[in-house]
Order: structure tokens, then sequence, then C-alpha cells
DNA sequence: AATCATGTCAACCGCAGTGCG
DNA sequence: CCGCACTGCGGTTGACATGAT
């Protein structure tokens, strides 16, 4: 995979590194360590700008990091830190385990996002999307007014207070929290080639009425009133328990709630 | 079997932040 | 304070893999 080999201008190569480039990089930042980026691949012999000297050995070669398919925790971690963070992929990657922030934002991009929406939840604000809504809300706790639409993006903090909003309404809207429960709750693909395949069945079925009525889609109307309930008062961290109560150990929990 | 669509992942690009002279 | 060089980050691209038709 990759892209193919070239030679710019300047005579740096660029695209898919060789194994031999990659040996070069790796023994000389073992033996004379990371610094100066510009200059190491000329010390390093190898025909590389700095930053894809950098950008390598970051994502690919540094030792410890952790590849392949994320587990159902590294998911549940990355929509959690999303939801906090937005889209600060470095930032997320510090708290995830020796995964790189390349790593994460591809899975993000390719799977996650993409699953979220399937099931009705905007991913960027990790809100129930709605009917083609403007919602306007006081964002009290940020200091501002924010407006948002189901396909906007807010700033991680908006994000994160509109998603307190949203626990703080689950009460009266326990469907949504089981929504949002079913999406972490679903059998997961790292198991096995077989989990992958009925998962892609369930979200793919063609015809079952299950499939449009799942979408959790709130008529204005009932978006309005919920936003409107302002004079709530909310935490980040309730939020987040609130999110993933019920995940992995606490499963057979949250099915009697 | 061929073609098309979608998913995955490595790598590039451009910009913002930071440090230094 | 300003300008430059360097680094780090997020968005995007491109090629290959895989599945669907």
């Amino acid at each position: 995979m990759g892209r193919k080999k070239w030679v710019d201008g300047d005579g740096m190569k660029k695209g898919e590194w060789t194994a031999e480039e990659d040996q070069n990089l790796v023994a000389y930042i073992n033996e004379h360590g990371v610094s100066d980026w510009r200059s190491l691949p000329k010390r390093a012999g190898l025909q590389r700008c700095g930053k894809s000297c950098r950008l390598r050995w970051l994502n690919y070669l540094r030792p410890g990091i952790k590849r392949g398919k994320f587990t159902r925790q590294e998911e549940e971690e990355i929509i959690k830190l999303h939801a906090v963070l937005g889209n600060r992929w470095a930032a997320i990657a510090k708290e995830m385990d020796n995964r790189t922030d390349n790593d994460i934002k591809n899975h993000w991009n390719s799977c996650l996002k993409k699953r979220l929406l399937r099931k009705g939840i905007d991913p960027m604000t990790h809100k129930p999307i709605i009917n083609n809504l403007t919602v306007t809300t006081t964002n009290e706790e940020c200091g501002s007014s924010s407006t948002t639409t189901s396909s906007s993006t807010s700033s991680p903090s908006g994000s994160a207070c509109l998603l307190n909003k949203l626990a703080a309404g689950i009460s009266s809207r326990q469907h949504v929290l089981g929504r949002i429960k079913g999406i972490l709750l679903e059998p997961r693909i790292t198991s096995s080639d077989q989990d992958e395949k009925e998962e892609l069945k369930r979200d793919h079925k063609i015809g079952g009425a299950e499939e449009d009525d799942d979408f959790l889609i709130w008529e204005d109307e009932e978006v309005r009133r919920f936003m409107e309930t302002d004079d709530m008062e909310y935490e980040t961290t309730p939020y987040i328990s609130l999110f993933y109560e019920g995940t992995s150990s606490d499963r057979g929990k949250a099915k009697e709630s």
C-alpha cells in the first residue's frame, strides 16, 4: 500500500518507503537519537526530506507502536476522547496506548465516524441527528451562544457542553441513552471476521422495518423543547459516565435499566 | 470474470505555533 | 517587535485490498 515512489525537483525521494530506507533511518536514530529532522536525512544517507523522515519514524518505525485492528475498548476510548477533545488527534493519541495520531485519525474517518452516522449520531457534535434543524442554544458553561446544525462542527468544549446537556436531559429521553449505548455495545469487528460480516449485515439490512426506525431522528418541536431547558447544570464527567455506562463489564446492568 | 464501490492505510501538503537571533 | 527556520498537527490524497453487483 502507500504511494508510488518518485523524485521531486530537489532530488528528494517521495512516496513509499523501502525496507532499506527504514533500516537506515532506524539505525541512525538508534545510534544518534532524534535531533534536527532537517539535516537528519542527509546524515543518515537518505534522499528524503526531514518531514518525511519524522513522519515515517513517528507513525511507523518508532518502537512500541501498536498497530493493527482497534479493540472495542480502544474504540470506546476514541469516541469518548473525541467527544471532549474534538479532532485533536495528537491529544487523543497521547491518551491512548501507543497508537499514533495518524492511525486514530484514519480509523475515525474510515470507520467510527460512519458507524456513528449510521446510528443517527452526529460524529462532530455527538448529538442525535436532527431533521435538518438548526438548533440555537445558549451555552452558559462556555460563556457563549452557539448555533449548530446536525452537520456542523463546533469547538470541543462546546461539543462537550452540548453533550452534557444531552446527558442532563437523558432522564426524560431514556431511549436516547439506549441508542448511544447500542452503538458501544454492538458486537465488535475485532473478534473475528464472522463478527464483522454479521455487523455489516445488520447495518445494511435491506427492507427491514428496523432499519429506518432505528435512526434516532428527533422531531423539530421535540428538539426545541429539549434545548429550551437551559437552566440545567452540567459537568463534563457526568456526561462521559452516562455515555459509557453499561459498556463492557456493566453491560448486564445497562440492559436492566 | 469483469467492473464498480467502499474500506484501509501510508504518505503528502499546508498551516499554525514556537523558539531564536 | 519582526522575520526566519523548524516542528507538530490536522486535512487530504492516492494506491491497494476487499466486497458487491
